[in-house]
RNA sequence: GGGUGACUAGCGCAACGGCAGCGCAUCGGACUCUUAAUCCGCUGGUUCUGGGUUCGAAUCCCAGGUCACCCA
């Protein structure tokens, strides 16, 4: 440091940020291009970890992989030091040998090693060449014969030990979400493969899939609070819309027969971990069909994707095992709640015999004008929690 | 929209009316088998904001902001 640098030695994300730009210049400097970006990769780390997998420890064998991606955590030992380097499929250690990388790059950087180990940081992304090793202690390494920089991170990455924490950041910065948490990266997979199939079997089924205006002069559809927007040609206002159902009936009054769209929607209410403003969702129509063959269809819809996503029917969630094998229960609404707290609502003549019944049941039925009303609150206070497995229940009412 | 709680160094936290501290990270140094590497050293603060009480406020009171959880 030379001495017209301030004395503060950096923690703030500005100093931080500073100090990796000078490491910029320095690898300038040194005749290094810290952003060389392009990359042919032989093998991706979970590649190398499956064909590798027999190495015993201490063995090298004498091949010529190469390798690129982020640095994820740096241990150096003077001449020695080991990385790990994560890709999109997973992770491999890097084994730096001074003398060896340094034999190697003398031709490029003399000192190859020292700018390894004093110019890169936790988040840059670095390309390797070289053999493969199994340290003594057992990890799968790349031994590294060549490497070059291929892209200098500015920012640092969150914590190593407490990890990304913060559940709003998590949220708003999804990106470094994904770079330190990987179980993230299998929920997008995840997701891709559900969307995936069910467009899949839509369209083997003969649906068509039309992609309907996001911009409406009236929202409909749905009971919710709009986004407003404004079209200055026009100069009108315009609404984003809170559901495609309007759009897609209308195409089948134009004559299509099966048709649905898999979009956005945006309703501007509430905004939580679990209610996004924006969200996706898939409506169908059918044209000469009934609620029973709707219900078929959804059945098979469900049990593709996860067929797709999952690969089993028998699907882990929130601590349980959801069983999807077909054929569901299919059940109505009054049964359900008949089969719970022994009322049948639609043998009940009135409004006061439904709250009467509901009431010595235990169930709180106030605001509750209609015999409708009062099963609706039975049902959401009895069976509703009921209806986790056996798959799913049909409300048909 | 209502209730409860939180907010202190980059991150995670302590101090709870009397000198604002610890761990990690950053920065400097040592180190050829580590994987939360280890060891030595240095730096880093508008205690969310504004007002009030007090000899004295991170701490108590009021208002506002942001976030989390629960409810609607």
């Amino acid at each position: 440091m030379s001495a017209d640098q301030p004395s503060s030695s950096g923690s703030t994300l500005a100093e931080v940020r500073a100090a990796r730009l000078q490491k910029v210049e320095q690898l300038k400097a040194a005749g290094l291009n810290p952003y060389a970006y392009r990359w042919q990769s032989s093998h991706t780390a979970q590649a190398l970890q499956t064909e590798f997998q027999d190495l015993a420890k201490g063995e090298e064998v004498e091949v010529d992989v190469a390798i690129a991606g982020r640095i994820l955590a740096r241990r150096v030992f003077g001449k020695l030091a080991f990385f790990n380097l994560q890709d999109e499929t997973g992770t491999i250690q890097l084994y730096l040998d001074k003398a060896r990388i340094q034999g190697e790059m003398a031709q490029q950087d003399d000192q190859a090693f020292s700018h390894l180990t004093q110019l890169t940081d936790v988040g840059d992304f670095l390309g390797v060449r070289g053999s493969l090793k199994r340290t003594d202690k057992g990890e799968l390494s790349v031994y590294v014969r060549t490497y070059t920089l291929l892209t200098k991170a500015l920012l640092p990455l969150p914590d190593k030990w407490h990890g990304l924490t913060d559940i709003a950041k998590r949220y708003r910065q999804r990106y470094v979400d994904l770079i330190v948490n990987p179980t993230v990266r299998e929920t997008f997979r995840r997701r891709a493969k559900i969307t995936a199939s069910l467009r899949r079997y839509l369209d083997e089924q003969g649906f068509i899939e039309i992609e309907t205006p996001v911009l409406n002069a009236e929202a409909g559809g749905a009971e919710a609070r709009p986004f407003i927007t404004y079209h200055n040609t026009l100069e009108l206002d315009l609404y984003l819309r809170i559901a495609t159902e309007l759009h897609l009936k209308r195409l089948i009054v134009g004559g299509f027969e099966k048709v649905f769209e898999l979009g956005r929607v945006f309703r501007n209410e509430g905004i939580s971990t679990r209610h996004n403003p924006e969200f996706t969702t898939l409506e169908i129509y059918q044209a000469y069909a009934d609620y029973g063959d709707m219900m078929t269809l959804t059945e098979a819809l469900v049990i593709a994707a996860a067929q797709s996503s999952v690969g089993s029917l028998q699907v882990p969630y929130q601590g349980q095992t959801i069983d999807l094998t077909p054929p569901w229960r299919r059940v109505t609404m009054q049964a359900a709640v008949a089969e719970q707290t022994g009322i049948d609502f639609t043998a009940l003549p009135t409004v006061a015999a439904a709250k009467s019944a509901a009431v010595e049941a235990g169930i709180t039925v106030e605001n509750c004008q209609t015999v409708g009303q009062v099963m609706n609150e039975a049902f959401e206070q009895r069976v509703e929690a009921t209806l986790i497995h056996p798959p799913l229940c049909w409300i048909i009412r």
